[in-house]
DNA sequence: ACAACGTACAACCAACTAGTTGTAGGTTAG
DNA sequence: CTAACCTACAACTAGTTGGTTGTACGTTGT
């Protein structure tokens, strides 16, 4: 498959990584927008704009539904909980540490402070 | 000082946005490396490691210690649970829908230029 | 019909990125 | 002391990005 998990990460924090796009996100997770009415929103040109729609659209943030001459777009959250995941993820890696670590703890008596507490 | 949220957003999905960095987080998470062990499990230049923890390092998802003549790395969780944090007020937006609009329109540089807009 | 609107994309450009090699400084081992 | 090791950074290259303008095409309103 040319899509791995690998490669739809490297889209999603790509599309995120950019303070236009996240705003952008941001609108159309509130709720609908076309494309133009977004770009009424930035100190920018509309293709810059719809480039940025584009890029999100790509990594699977945003659909785009058509209606006459308007394109509509409305943000996936199922994508950004997918984000989420990821990153819980990671954090699972960290709680697997710390439970080694927890082992170690078990016998000696020397209380280090830099792992107190394991917020589930 | 400038080192606004948005700064810092741009900051961590920019270093999450390279599979090669997400895999080192992803060591360093769980457990203490040193650059030169995390450098020889890829297959490019230890400088390009070097500069890969350093951008995980100032986008402050990794910290360095430093014993002898070694660099330690170690991944912050705190900082990857912000980043899931940010996300989780995404999808705040996106249950709220409609809603909170007026905050939406408070983030960014809102030009709310017209474009000739007559309805006559 | 026709002008204005909404969208998409191509071509171009400056700035940045991810990789390279090379160099230099601090640290450990013999 | 000397050599090997670990790290950091500078300089360079090729590819990518975020912006621009311009063009093209379908849709809407008069």
């Amino acid at each position: 498959m040319s899509t791995s998990d690998e490669d739809r990460a490297d889209a999603w924090f790509h599309a995120l990584a950019d303070r236009t796009r996240r705003d952008i996100l941001r609108r159309v997770l509130a709720g609908e927008h076309s494309v133009t009415a977004l770009a009424q929103s930035y100190d920018m040109s509309f293709a810059a704009v719809q480039k940025h729609v584009a890029v999100l659209e790509r990594a699977g943030l945003l659909t785009k539904r058509r209606q006459g001459r308007e394109a509509l777009a409305s943000g996936d959250v199922e994508a950004v909980r997918s984000v989420g995941l990821m990153l819980g993820e990671l954090e699972a890696l960290w709680r697997g540490r710390i439970a080694r670590m927890d082992e170690l703890l078990a016998t000696p008596d020397t209380t280090p402070d830099t792992t107190t507490h394991r917020t589930d």
